[in-house]
DNA sequence: TCTGGGGTCCTAGGACCC
DNA sequence: TCTGGGGTCCTAGGACCC
């Protein structure tokens, strides 16, 4: 017989918030949002006290200080978001090697093989628990379940503090009256659509025919069906997959027109997207450049380029080219530069040797920043700007091409 | 007075080929 | 006058996640 699958999710509770609260004890109790630097900025998460006042993430400061007067805003310490994300790691790694650092604040753990030792899984969910308590004085709710769709829910039911598991028994009793947007991957749009269908909650779903759901959402009919029924079968991923992209994009501080403020920005973003391709030895064959209008309407265009290159410069002359084909309708509020179609760098000596000396200066260039500080060599058309970065993605990865250095 | 940034995967429509 | 058809690849946009 199969043995039963266990998964634990670990999230942490309003995670830069409550390491704000920590580190400060002055911010303790009170209404915070923890944003990033400039006036174009968004709530990137806010303390229990702020969401009591209904303050949201994703909420921009006017939005949040509308519904929250006293909310105090603080800038991200990205740092020491990173720094426990990694630790928290290392504690996971105690209870089993199925580890899955999902996000900087989220982890899944397979326990399947490994909680009899502790006990129990509830003995595993609390050791887990206590252990971050002691490190970092900040809560984490644990969710148990027999695959990572309950995992995930449980940890959402049981926030905050909390320690809950759903056993299999208890799936359906525990599906049946709760919304589908509850469901880790149903976001606003199919819960519109499922709800044009008279389908509101996840026992609905379940119970759904599987002919109708396919006739609406294609393939991914059936899946629905299966998330409504609690049926998972993704697996703990333990190793980072290879990755499929590596892109930056910047909300300017200011809406530009002029071509020159267009390059600059252009050639900053090829350079940190250039960079991260060279540090951790990929080359792509893709380049898209994203741009969004000051009226929020956006537009992605790609080109293919002919070998694959980690180049800063190729990067930057194809997004030229990209854009050169298009007529701006009106001012911008955003660039991204985004490298795809990735291959690993095997690291060959290129042939012809005008390439060469160029892969050697990449590679002095990327060293003498790496010693001295990001920006400490650049290139001509950027002097004397260095790259800002406001507070950091929640989807921040601390290994592989994803890890972002956030000095 | 406004609306971040890092990703992944899927789909619809067009080009192209046999 | 009357418009084959299937497969594959590419592109742009959208949904979703944290």
């Amino acid at each position: 017989m199969k043995r039963q699958r266990i998964i634990a999710c670990v999230d942490m509770d309003a995670f830069f918030a409550s390491v704000e609260q920590k580190t400060n004890p002055a911010l303790r109790g009170l209404p915070i949002a923890v944003v990033g630097r400039g006036h174009r900025t968004v709530v990137t998460t806010s303390s229990y006290e702020a969401r009591a006042e209904g303050v949201k993430t994703g909420m921009n400061v006017w939005q949040a200080r509308k519904a929250c007067p006293s909310l105090i805003l603080v800038v991200g310490n990205n740092a020491r978001y990173t720094h426990t994300c990694r630790v928290t790691r290392d504690i996971f790694l105690c209870y089993t090697p199925d580890v899955e650092t999902y996000s900087i604040d989220e982890a899944f753990l397979d326990i399947s093989g490994t909680h009899h030792l502790f006990g129990s899984p509830e003995a595993v969910g609390r050791g887990i628990k206590d252990d971050i308590l002691r490190a970092f004085g900040i809560a984490c709710t644990v969710g148990i379940g027999p695959n990572i769709l309950m995992a995930k829910l449980a940890s959402e039911l049981g926030k905050p503090d909390g320690l809950l598991r759903i056993r299999p028994e208890e799936t359906e009793q525990v599906l049946g009256p709760l919304g589908v947007n509850e469901l880790w991957g149903i976001g606003g749009k199919t819960a519109d659509k499922l709800a044009l269908m008279g389908i509101s909650t996840c026992g609905q779903l379940g119970h759904a025919p599987a002919s109708l759901l396919r006739s609406r959402f294609g393939i991914r009919g059936e899946a629905l069906k299966h998330m409504g029924q609690g049926i998972c079968t993704r697996p703990v991923i333990t190793e980072p997959p290879e990755p499929r992209s590596i892109g930056h994009s910047r909300t300017l501080a200011h809406d530009v027109f002029r071509p020159e403020d267009i390059r600059m920005n252009l050639l900053e973003l090829s350079e940190m997207v250039g960079r991260r391709a060279r540090q951790h030895g990929y080359q792509g064959r893709k380049v898209t450049l994203t741009l969004r209008y000051s009226d929020f309407t956006t537009l992605s265009r790609q080109a293919p380029l002919e070998r694959p290159t980690d180049d800063t410069h190729q990067i930057y002359t194809t997004a030229l080219a990209i854009l050169s084909r298009m007529r701006l309708r009106m001012k911008i509020r955003l660039l991204g530069v985004c490298l795809s179609s990735l291959s690993p760098d095997y690291g060959q000596v290129p042939l012809i040797a005008q390439e060469r000396r160029r892969k050697a200066m990449l590679k002095a260039m990327d060293s003498i920043n790496e010693r001295f500080g990001m920006g400490s060599i650049t290139w001509g058309s950027y002097m004397h700007r260095h790259s800002r970065h406001g507070v950091i993605s929640p989807g921040w990865k601390p290994h592989g091409a994803k890890y972002v250095d956030i000095r």
